[in-house]
DNA sequence: GTCTATAGCATGATAGAC
DNA sequence: GTCTATCATGCTATAGAC
């Protein structure tokens, strides 16, 4: 059971190496070099770079000499781990949906009724934006100009994510503890606000609001809908 | 009072050759054209193709020549319109800001209650991207590309539909009609409920899910938060 | 007012020295 | 493994014919 933020960091403990350690044995084929520690430590900087850039520009208008010149890398050497451009967003989107799957099956299996679940779900979601909060905004930026295949797997990654909530939402329907509600568009609401904390971070940053408080939030929005606790919400 | 979506788009009724005639006139420095028919027919075809290539590719991505080859243009005629292409951004923007406002701002001053003015605000919002679903769409996608000052006006106007959501929600709140939430953050969160219905609009399409069903759905959540119908939503 | 032709430049990608 | 130098391409923007 997740109940704040620094619980749940702890616990999942990603750090950027292991990530791309992961990510390097993944693309051993496109990755021309050979020594595992040089390359990891290179796709650091590498993906680090490329999505605070991509964040403060979009995709197109990095060049691959700004990102040379952020990264700490020549033109010739980044072509050791990349053989085109687009390279670039196989390499960082293909990670982020493992661990995003794998994280919300994991909370919301460890919970037990359907009321767990769904504020597990959320938390969960809502924490891991929050570690990930520029993977996140490049994924959801740039799906649009992505090639076909990564297309495609980017739209099945969302809707099994809003195949979870729905599921959850459903089996609390029927066991007669949520309100009888439109599961499916509640669903996509829930997504719609949790897309919100890592498009518009900055401006909850303003508010003095954190992401624990963010979740609470929602889950107390959601609660009052299905009726959990129908007198006084927070 | 708002009920459904055909009812307001008669009663808005904007079309397409007003808007871009006011723009013609808004911007009559840098568009080099004199004739007034000639001009606002042109300008229809260009900002229709730049709305439609945009929301596939991305504005970067997007090339005059691509440009001109949809809209019917050649690459000459084009520049008689603008000086650069940066100013295409600023012609499509400048002009949804006046319309959202002004209409967000008509149907809150409309009704009498804060619930009445709440529910037309959220109507009014999600009908009008509903129109104006690819301006939304390139609005939001883009505005973190803008220059300095359009990007500051663009910040300034979401703060201000935020505001209109956060003002009426207080009034509720100190009328004893609303619940005492946090006004801030649920005026965030119905501007992201919002939001999605452009973002996502083939997702919702999908569902089988149209613009009054949205909007219904919403106030109802909103309405269930606030405890104004705390027995059974919908 | 609209077109074609082209200048001038920045980009993605490669070759080959070290 | 990493660098510099360079190629070919495609872009924005302009000049000048019609």
């Amino acid at each position: 059971m997740i109940t704040d933020f620094e619980s749940f960091k702890q616990e999942l403990s990603l750090s950027k190496v292991e990530i791309c350690r992961e990510l390097y044995r993944q693309n051993r084929e496109t990755i021309r070099i050979k020594n595992e520690e040089v390359a990891v430590g290179n796709l650091v900087r590498l993906i680090d770079s490329t999505l605070r850039l991509t964040g403060l520009k979009g995709f197109e208008a990095m060049s691959l000499r700004d990102l040379c010149a952020d990264a700490g890398f020549s033109i010739g050497g980044l072509y050791a781990y990349i053989r085109n451009k687009q390279d670039l967003v196989i390499l960082i989107q293909g990670h982020g949906f493992l661990i995003t799957l794998r994280t919300l099956l994991t909370y919301t299996g460890q919970a037990t009724s359907p009321h767990k679940k769904l504020t597990n779900a959320i938390m969960a979601h809502v924490f891991l934006s929050e570690i990930m909060q520029p993977w996140f905004y490049f994924s959801f930026m740039e799906t649009k100009s992505l090639p076909a295949p990564q297309k495609r797997q980017a739209i099945a990654v969302e809707q099994k994510v809003e195949d979870i909530f729905h599921d959850v939402i459903v089996q609390g329907i029927e066991a007669g503890v949520f309100n009888d509600v439109n599961a499916r568009l509640l669903a996509s609401l829930c997504k719609a606000m949790m897309q919100d904390w890592y498009l518009k971070r900055s401006k909850y940053a303003r508010q003095g609001v954190d992401a624990t408080q963010y979740a609470r939030f929602l889950i107390g929005v959601v609660e009052s809908y299905l009726g959990i606790y129908p007198a006084n919400p927070q």
